[in-house]
DNA sequence: GCAAAAGTGTTAATCTTACACCCATGC
DNA sequence: GCATGGGTGTAAGATTAACACTTTTGC
């Protein structure tokens, strides 16, 4: 076997000062659901080169802070957001991708619900636009909501992570319309029904819709143990097979 | 609506020079598969605060690589593999998670028959070790690796990328091994093989296994339209649940 | 002839799909 | 009373899981 040259982490940063040139930014798919669509929260950029064209909400991750935390920080500072479920997606590391140079972006998606979390009147370019009216956007944003929506698509057969797009309480149909929404299909209500109430995800609140023009549903929500803001939650064995 | 102050690139990077101060590398977690274990490709770190401890293969991307392109540029440098499978899992970026520095990583994992691809006898230190023997690893690449490791037994369900670790010819039964290997779980023989031909991957080659100190068993390989070395393959439609 | 692994089929249980009617409420 | 969506069950088909014996080859 080789003999070792060992080297210190020390002597290592010294000789490769020329790598630490590199920028990190977060990227955000932030995901709502109004009126029976699927919605991500965007501005128009500002920057010159994409200027009125759609971008999502990123930053640039500071010196000290992990990568992880940045997302959520985005989130708190930008839209207000606190608590939200949040997943790390995929690093964009195209040498040409931004043009302030050489800017790598890592891409989370977050879900949250529109109506209990209110945009910051501060932000006034900021809006939620429906994901299917997207047709381009500024740098490779719209690689990012793409890459982003097939991976919540995969995921919301297996996990319950919808319910972090609808409010505490809401109905069978509420939740079937939301499902629909995002793999962009129609369900059958009766089949629909019956794997939900398999999988044993909610809570019957013997509680009804109000202020609906027809008869009212009954009301759930999701059992406590599978809230997951924050981290992703894993179930074993139960593939929610839409 | 805000009134928008158009930033130009120029002035956004000369504003934010702090900014280009993280280095980004890449770790490779090289799968590979040899008498029925599941194997890593890794050596002994040469960083003094690691000496002795395993170490994936990395290496920082360079100012002018595109970060897709960086793992196989390190596979070949370091490890003579080309034409590998590969995909993209994660990105780690804790302040503290690497001594030299700001340095994040991206993982990636690949898929190499190691019979076909010999090791450069010029790196001794390079060795396959099982993955299921290694407890402790240098920086955080035990989680790194463990991360890989998971993905590809959720991808392994539904893609047919495993035979990226067989030889071109091989029986249902190596394929079976290689499945139990990976999954660490037994499966019974007479619905492995019910479900491999009912998802129509092979190819019968009506050839059979020669030197084997029993009944040869017949060889199949993958149809050509599902290889896939380099970009991971979708497949619509066709889960494999093992 | 014996050891070792190849090869093969059936049944029961479960899950999935397709499908239609009555009910409760607001207006 | 009518429009709107709520709520419910069944049967056929497909899929999965469990399980054992005969065959072929090398030695």
């Amino acid at each position: 076997m080789q003999k070792l040259r060992l080297k210190s982490a020390e002597i290592e940063k010294s000789t490769h000062l020329e790598f630490f040139k590199i920028a990190l930014s977060v990227d955000c798919v932030i995901f709502g659901y109004d009126k029976k669509k699927l919605k991500v929260l965007v501005f128009e950029s500002d920057f010159e080169e994409y200027a009125n064209m759609l971008s999502l909400i990123g930053d640039l991750v500071q010196p000290e802070e992990d990568l992880e935390e940045a997302p959520y920080r985005i989130l708190r500072e930008r839209a207000g957001l606190h608590d939200v479920y949040m997943e790390q997606v995929y690093t964009f590391g195209s040498v040409s991708r931004h043009p302030s140079g050489r800017v790598i972006t890592t891409a989370y998606f977050s879900l949250v619900d529109i109506k209990t979390h209110k945009l910051p009147a501060s932000e006034t370019n900021l809006h939620w636009h429906d994901v299917d009216d997207i047709s381009q956007m500024a740098f490779d944003h719209k690689i990012i909501l793409d890459t982003c929506l097939t991976r919540l698509r995969e995921k919301i057969l297996e996990y319950p992570i919808v319910f972090n797009l609808l409010p505490e309480k809401f109905s069978l149909r509420e939740l079937q319309d939301l499902y629909e929404a995002i793999l962009g299909v129609e369900l059958d209500r009766r089949n629909f029904r019956k794997r939900i109430t398999l999988k044993n995800w909610l809570v019957d609140l013997n509680e009804m819709e109000e202020d609906v023009p027809h008869r009212p549903g009954k009301l759930y929500k999701l059992k406590k143990q599978l809230k997951s803001n924050g981290k992703p939650l894993r179930l074993k064995e139960q593939n929610l097979v839409i």
